[in-house]
RNA sequence: GGAGAGGUGGCUGAGUGGCCGAAAGCGGCGGUCUUGAAAACCGUUGAGCUCGCAAGGGCUCCGGGGGUUCGAAUCCCUCCCUCUCCGCCA
């Protein structure tokens, strides 16, 4: 959530940055709600104030035994006049509210400019894109002739978007996320948590899925459930309502849980294989953080995904998400991109923002400052560590052999037990 | 699913219509004492909104929402959550 005061003094600049994600501010709504809600609240409290006085009056009164008509008769028509104040009041900032929590993130300075993915800008890049002295399979014909991945068996319990898997390749998958939490656990120090799958609203509201992005499943319950469309939003959670101590901070979790998406919106896109499903796996970094060192831990907590990636041998590349490319809720993002030799091309395996006090507004996280004694915003991260299906699909991809077996990464090698899955 | 008991400040826990933003204790912070610390003692200590240059005002909040009343933590309705027992179950 923006804070309301940056739209009072600047709202001039804020608006300004927010047309570069491609956002337009209503600045006059805004004013015009502002107004309406001074003059409203100057009501509705004197109004208050008066009542209150009233009643005292009337308990003095009455406790010393004195007459309290002429005090009823007073008072009689302030009731009336309160709750329309108070209702109006109520409406007014309902409106207000409504009006902050559907806009996004104010940019960080060093986000570069552009409208689209297409302009997002590559940082760094480690590694070589595969080579092959063969023509290489995407992750389907491997999955297929292997006989352990099956998306018509999905289309048939389910629908589109899902897969199922078998044996070694859902050893390979339950691999990946044992050899991520050990590595964020016991090198990177992070606490592991798990969590529920099922959210309330207003967890969906503090990470900033809702209201604007409701692309996720919401489940038939009063009060409503939704699947969690990532970790991010149950872990970030956790510090919802909460004012930490400031030695508990930075807070570092790491989480792994299966993901929800609609992904309402991307007809036609990545129809084939199992790179943008309903349902896949994650393990997530999140980390709550003292706001001056957010900037400094957003590169540390992407350093911690590439080396599961170097670690795996994989080659990537890191971008810095453009203006327009940018998610809601974040100021900054960096996106590492998996090269895959199926497609021929990097593609996003992981996507570390840092939030600022945007998600903390939202959730009322703070911690007590002890220089100050002042209570603040704190600042939340995260990350993923990694998308555990894509990685999947590009270990499949870039370890493949001629005969269609694929090659177990030695990292992993402990984990599975086996060097290869046999055709 | 059935029966019952509860939800109060960082924590424990009083408070059944006005003197309650809320006793007391613990914890935190400051101080006295001490070489230092502990103990003891004294003081202090909720959050948010808003008006104001400031000093300082005002308002809201006792699980959420609604109601009764001049006045609600306290009474009524409703929802949510927690705990105990029974049933069922991984």
């Amino acid at each position: 959530m923006i804070y309301i005061n940056q739209l009072r003094n600047n709202i001039k600049q804020v608006a300004e940055n927010l047309k570069q994600r491609g956002f337009e501010l209503d600045v006059k709504t805004f004013e015009q709600l502002e107004t309406e809600r001074k003059t409203i609240q100057t009501k509705t409290e004197q109004l208050q104030a008066e009542r209150n006085a009233n009643a005292k009056a009337i308990g003095q009164a009455k406790t010393k035994g004195e007459d309290i008509q002429p005090l009823l008769e007073k008072v009689e028509h302030l009731g009336d006049e309160l709750k329309v104040s108070e209702d109006k009041f109520r409406d007014i900032q309902e409106q207000l509210h409504q009006f902050l929590a559907a806009i996004p993130n104010v940019l960080d300075d060093s986000v570069p400019n552009g409208q689209s993915e297409e302009d997002n800008v590559e940082i760094r890049r480690w590694g070589e894109p595969t080579r092959f002295d063969f023509e290489p399979k995407d992750h389907v014909d491997l999955g297929e002739r292997l006989g352990l991945m099956d998306f018509e068996m999905a289309a048939k319990l389910s629908g589109a978007r899902f897969v199922v898997l078998y044996g070694a390749l859902a050893k390979l998958q339950r691999a990946l996320i044992q050899f991520m939490l050990d590595l964020h656990t016991m090198e990177h120090g992070y606490q592991e948590v798990y969590v529920p799958y099922l959210v309330n609203e207003a967890s969906m509201f503090g990470t900033g899925q809702l209201p604007k992005f409701d692309n996720g499943f919401k489940l038939d319950f009063d009060p409503a459930y939704y699947l969690v469309p990532t970790a991010e939003v149950p872990v970030t959670n956790l510090v919802r309502d909460v004012i930490l101590d400031v030695s508990d901070l930075p807070k570092k979790f790491v989480c792994h849980t299966a993901c929800f998406r609609s992904e309402s919106g991307s007809y036609g896109k990545d129809t084939r294989g199992m790179l943008r499903q309903h349902q896949f796996e994650k393990v997530e970094m999140v980390q709550i953080v003292k706001p001056e060192e957010s900037e400094q831990i957003l590169e540390g907590l992407t350093k911690n995904a590439e080396t599961v990636l170097q670690k795996l041998k994989l080659s990537y590349r890191v971008v810095a998400l453009c203006a327009g490319d940018i998610g809601f809720a974040s100021a900054k993002t960096y996106d590492l991109e998996v090269w895959l030799p199926g497609q021929n091309r990097y593609r996003e395996i992981s996507s570390c923002s840092n939030f600022k006090d945007f998600q903390a507004r939202r959730m009322k996280a703070r911690f007590r400052d002890p220089k100050t004694g002042k209570i603040e915003y704190v600042h939340t991260l995260n990350g993923s560590g990694l998308a555990v299906g894509r990685t999947l699909i590009a270990i499949m991809e870039n370890y493949q052999n001629k005969d269609g077996s694929i090659r177990i990464p030695e990292a992993l090698q402990s984990y599975m037990g086996i060097e290869t899955i046999s055709v």
